[in-house]
DNA sequence: CGTGTTATTGAAGAACGTCAAGCGGGGTGG
DNA sequence: CCACCCCGCTTGACGTTCTTCAATAACACG
């Protein structure tokens, strides 16, 4: 398992740290490219490490870079002054960060886990939108798609019960993983991730997860570790 | 006012149905195109008449055609299969209907009072992608601005108070029809669709319209009209 | 092995939902 | 022209779900 780092609130990882041996990784993301292309892909960008707990980008922050995810897991949230918080999403290798079209960062990235990410300034970016006409497109296709999770996710929260909302967000994962029933479910990030995700609090999320045990609908392998044992019921528990 | 016909519940406007005199029109929403484009544009499109409480594209039919609207107001929505409805978005002239990238449209499109819509077909809309290349680049920026509209909804549905719901919706209505304090705003849809929008019931809705009356942050004209009263206790209630 | 952190569990409380009744305005029909 | 009705909004009383507060338990790490 990936260790992490102690970090108590979330703080800028180093910007001028470059990893140049990831710089291939890009295709990964901007997908069906030529092989001249990847090559200029490779030269504009450069890949920094990101520790658990470190943020990439900061809500409110001047918006001068935009990032792909090459490895771990990142939480994008947003906060309120007195510190309640919504994560909006959870970002796995091949996703784009920091696409803001305003001046500044509209929510914070901050790694779940340790991990690696892609990093353009915008003006590189645009250039490569430019260079690239494909990429244009298969950008307007990921942001459209992150656009129908969110609305999906605007059903969950403002409509769904705590078991409906939990259930919901097990078997998106477990599809997102590509695990069936009986195959263990990993939930890299902590309960409270989970609760400020689906607009609860960690005593609910335990609450719940304690309920569903109980009922048979899975089992819990560790804090990290989930098994759905009863699929269709889980699946009722949903909702929809 | 706009009259609004009877209709309980939602049916699909005839398809048939266009209007060419409006066929001008999609200019508004494409933007700055040349006037060779706006020409080829207006060949391909086609217009037709919403009545108020009809439905322009349903949850779950095939995703055939995309619309532009022209006139009127639209609300995007979802529901369960018990009825429990998520409102996720009131469209105004100019907004894009029907991107889904799958097979069929994952949300409905009804309209609040009547109004036109421009009418595409998948195919003609593609084409057009294609001969003019600068409207991904607008369309990505739309979508881009509607996802983050969506993740402050979320933001909104998971963490906020009834008062802290109504306060931000009112502002935003205010801040997006152009209107400043002691302006009315007008709310064209009924308070279901803004229950429904905000994740509360209509009771508390009413009930919270009521309260801030009584603490003078605004007064109703009458049930479609709002004068904001107190623009900084309204900011402060809306929590941020 | 101790300490800080995260998860669980319990009891009490608040916010919002549910149910039910009443109000009001616009449209219809007598 | 007036009465009636229908539908949407408001208001009240009561319930339920989730939150809050608090204590304990299970880890992870040094």
């Amino acid at each position: 398992m990936i260790r992490s780092e102690d970090r108590p609130v979330c703080h800028r990882s180093s910007p001028g740290h470059h990893c140049e041996g990831c710089s291939v990784r890009p295709l990964a993301v901007c997908g069906a490219l030529g092989p001249g292309e990847l090559e200029r892909l490779s030269r504009v960008s450069s890949s920094q490490r990101i520790a658990a707990g470190s943020c990439l980008i900061e809500e409110g922050e001047p918006a001068e870079c935009v990032f792909t995810v090459l490895e771990g897991i990142l939480k994008l949230y947003k906060l309120m002054p007195d510190g309640r918080r919504q994560v909006t999403g959870f970002l796995i290798p091949g996703d784009f960060v920091g696409l803001a079209f305003g001046e500044s960062y509209i929510y914070t990235a901050e790694a779940v886990v340790e991990g690696a990410a892609c990093r353009f300034t915008r003006n590189q970016f645009h250039r490569m939108m430019e260079e690239f006409p494909a990429l244009e497109g298969r950008l307007l296709s990921k942001v459209s798609t992150e656009l129908a999770a969110a609305q999906e996710q605007m059903l969950l929260l403002g409509r769904k019960t705590a078991r409906e909302r939990l259930a919901t967000f097990l078997l998106g994962l477990a599809r997102r993983m590509n695990r069936s029933a009986g195959e263990q479910v990993r939930l890299p990030m902590g309960r409270a991730d989970i609760a400020d995700f689906l607009g609860l609090t960690v005593e609910t999320v335990s609450r719940t997860f304690t309920a569903m045990r109980k009922a048979g609908y899975l089992s819990t392998v560790d804090k990290h570790g989930v098994v759905i044992t009863d699929l269709d019921r889980l699946r009722e528990a949903a909702g929809d």
